[in-house]
DNA sequence: GACCAAAGCCAACCTATGTGAATTGTCCGG
DNA sequence: CCGGACAATTCACATAGGTTGGCTTTGGTC
């Protein structure tokens, strides 16, 4: 019998952390959906000014652009220890249109990088440090919600506050000034690797996250 | 004989300054490619502040994603009286992988724009005002040569001092005095409409933007 | 050629955020 | 239980860039 692509088992990997998922410009002919774990990719200065780009959360694939352009422009990092599956481009292609890692979901996930952007080049411009956290904060918080992982408004939070800096353009030390403050309004509690959100709507208010309708109920279980 | 969609002419169309390109969730069933004139994407808050977060120059594909998601996100406006060039979705996809206005090139526009706002997410996370305003004059500045628009070092320049403000993400009260120094220092001449690089390595040096290799002389003319 | 709006310019003052450097807390491996 | 490394916290001080408001120049239109 032929081998049948669609189906092949694909390879796990995993990286430990402060280990490269990639490196700048190299060749990829991989896509990767990270099953646990987080990655950042990022750009750095000489001088040692480093911002991060995107982050990589569990569910999430990692550089769909891969797929486009064959090979890597910045270089990832793993924030944690990450496990991630191999998804080469021959299987992808191979995929039916609406099935797992088909063609169609990859160039969906590009699409919504490129939104993601429009964003983050927002807030980066335009809000101030306790604006541009919350929000942070809150795309997380429903990234995570929408795999499942979080429980009782908490959920794991492995970033460090030089992390969240790098992400949101500030300081270390502006970041834990605002921490801070939003724990003392009691809005959010990051502690020990773990965050939790006591007031989402405050916390989307102040982080200007258009809030979302109603949830209406569900037609049938 | 049956309609070639791939010769088929396509409709050109013009907006005045300040004329809306697109709207916010409107439905696209094409993609602009811009003939003459400058456009600008951005997103605006109620409290009025605004970020611009693309800008669009002649010959670029203005929203390549609108092939892809069928509708537009963000509100385009034309900056300057702009003439574009509008290919339905169904033009591109009949036309050879290597001709002009195929889905290929639609596709790498796509990606352009990704690394582009890669860029643009660094520079507004770690860079000082100068920096950003350099980085994106020496953008500009190759774009135009890209489209051969700079003759000696002068291209027109139809972004005001706001536009600029809201580019770079500062106050256009800062954007003056920046350029005034770069003036000052004989990097740049803004003036009336107009750019005049006197000093593009300079420029590049501040604006952080990487130095290209030195142009190697072609085989063959 | 006069008029008007938009764009550019300038100065005084103010504040959000950065810097540097020291202190404390936490966790992990031996 | 101890030491080391990394992360969080604090404080004093510095500064890039924001804000307000007024004035001037430019360019397009009647």
């Amino acid at each position: 019998m032929t081998q049948d692509m669609t189906r092949a088992p694909s390879q796990v990997c995993t990286y430990r952390r402060h280990e490269f998922l990639a490196r700048a410009d190299e060749r990829k002919d991989y896509v990767l959906r990270i099953e646990e774990g987080w990655a950042a990719q990022y750009r750095l200065l000489p001088d040692g000014r480093r911002q991060i780009i995107t982050l990589f959360l569990p569910g999430d694939y990692c550089e769909p652009q891969w797929l486009l352009q064959g090979r890597a422009t910045l270089p990832i990092v793993a924030l944690t220890r990450v496990r991630a599956r191999m998804l080469p481009h021959s299987r992808i292609q191979a995929r039916a249109p609406h099935e797992e890692d088909s063609m169609i979901r990859v160039l969906d996930a590009i699409l919504a990088l490129l939104r993601n952007r429009e964003k983050w080049i927002f807030n980066l411009g335009r809000m101030t440090a306790t604006e541009r956290l919350c929000n942070l904060l809150c795309e997380l918080h429903s990234r995570l919600a929408a795999r499942n992982r979080v429980l009782q408004d908490r959920c794991a939070m492995p970033l460090t506050q030089y992390d969240f800096a790098d992400i949101v353009g500030i300081s270390p030390v502006h970041v834990n000034r605002v921490l801070q403050t939003l724990r003392g309004e009691g809005l959010v509690d990051l502690k020990g690797r773990w965050m939790q959100v006591r007031d989402l709507v405050a916390l989307k208010r102040l982080g200007e996250v258009p809030l979302d309708p109603e949830p209406r109920v569900p037609r049938a279980a």
